[in-house]
DNA sequence: GGCGTTGTTGGGGA
DNA sequence: TTCCCCAACAACGC
């Protein structure tokens, strides 16, 4: 599930291989992962180059060199993937990147991006649930106005968090996962923050007080800047640009260690439902 | 073959 | 009007 830390370090290893690199051509195998025209979208990128790599939350946005009045928007949901694979170009120092998944291109490889290098991009998505879209670049402002404040920019202050908690009645869980709220976090980071924080993730937020909800500011920046240092969490699917595995899914608290024992005190991590999802806690040490 | 999975959306209720 | 919950949806592995 690819979330903040992983869509970052996904935009970081793409960053270094395919800017400036003309696309030669583009091969859809699966249309429907294409959200808008077709036609208009392989007339515009082939013959084009990416210019840069931005971010809003979990969704991609590639701007591009020319009809750079257009944006390419790309949301992997669950089980998307973004892997990079050099061509006939030099690597220095050799091939450094074993791949972790199947050889590409597999039965997931929906749209494969051929660049003049003999490089390939491969958006691979077992669910299909992820899209690609070629928007004007005002509904990329539309589309990233929709999102809250998020980690790690310059709008996430203790003030504006603290304002979030504010006139709200809701779950905690339900509060980090809401994208119109906080951007980027999912499922994982969800639960490893209220376990960071010590707080039970079906705690209704206007009963949180000043210290715990600054403890989670803290928290949200510790759990996902942490997990953007060791390139993310792989549970099943998730892999950098370089087919590689995030090694976050070693410092989970939580996530995934239901019948383990807590990290931090006697007690055992259960799993229960909140707000709809499968959520991971420890009865004993998340008040 | 029914269930579980999660990110996102929108219907409907308060 | 706004907020919040929850069902629905996507498609696959098990």
């Amino acid at each position: 599930m690819p979330e903040l830390p992983e869509v970052e370090t996904i935009r970081r290893g793409l960053a270094q291989h395919i800017l400036g690199k003309e696309i030669t051509h583009i091969e859809v195998r699966l249309p429907k992962m294409i959200k808008t025209d077709q036609t208009e979208f392989t007339r515009t990128l082939q013959g084009n180059a990416f210019h840069s790599i931005d971010r809003q939350g979990k969704l991609l946005i590639f701007h591009l060199e020319q009809h750079s009045e257009l944006a390419l928007l790309l949301h992997l949901k669950m089980t998307g993937q973004l892997i990079y694979r050099h061509g006939s170009e030099q690597v220095a120092g050799g091939h450094p990147w074993p791949p972790y998944n199947d050889e590409l291109p597999n039965k997931y490889s929906h749209i494969i991006f051929t660049f003049a290098t003999g490089a390939h991009l491969y958006f691979n998505d077992q669910r299909q649930f992820g899209y690609l879209k070629l928007v004007e670049q005002e509904d990329v402002q539309k589309e990233k106005e929709k999102y809250g404040i998020e980690p790690h920019t310059d709008n996430f202050t203790r003030t504006a968090f603290r304002k979030l908690f504010t006139n709200r009645h809701t779950q905690l869980k339900s509060l980090l996962l809401n994208q119109s709220i906080i951007s980027g976090i999912g499922n994982i980071y969800a639960d490893e923050i209220c376990f960071y924080a010590g707080i039970k993730p079906h705690r209704t937020v206007d009963t949180l007080t000043p210290l715990e909800i600054n403890t989670l500011f803290d928290g949200c920046l510790t759990v996902i800047g942490t997990a953007i240092q060791h390139r993310g969490t792989t549970i099943s699917d998730f892999t950098d640009a370089n087919g590689q595995r995030g090694n976050y899914s070693d410092y989970l608290h939580v996530y995934g260690r239901e019948g383990q024992s807590c990290h931090r005190c006697a007690g055992t991590i259960t799993k229960t439902k909140v707000a709809g999802r499968g959520t991971h806690w420890c009865p004993d040490c998340q008040k």
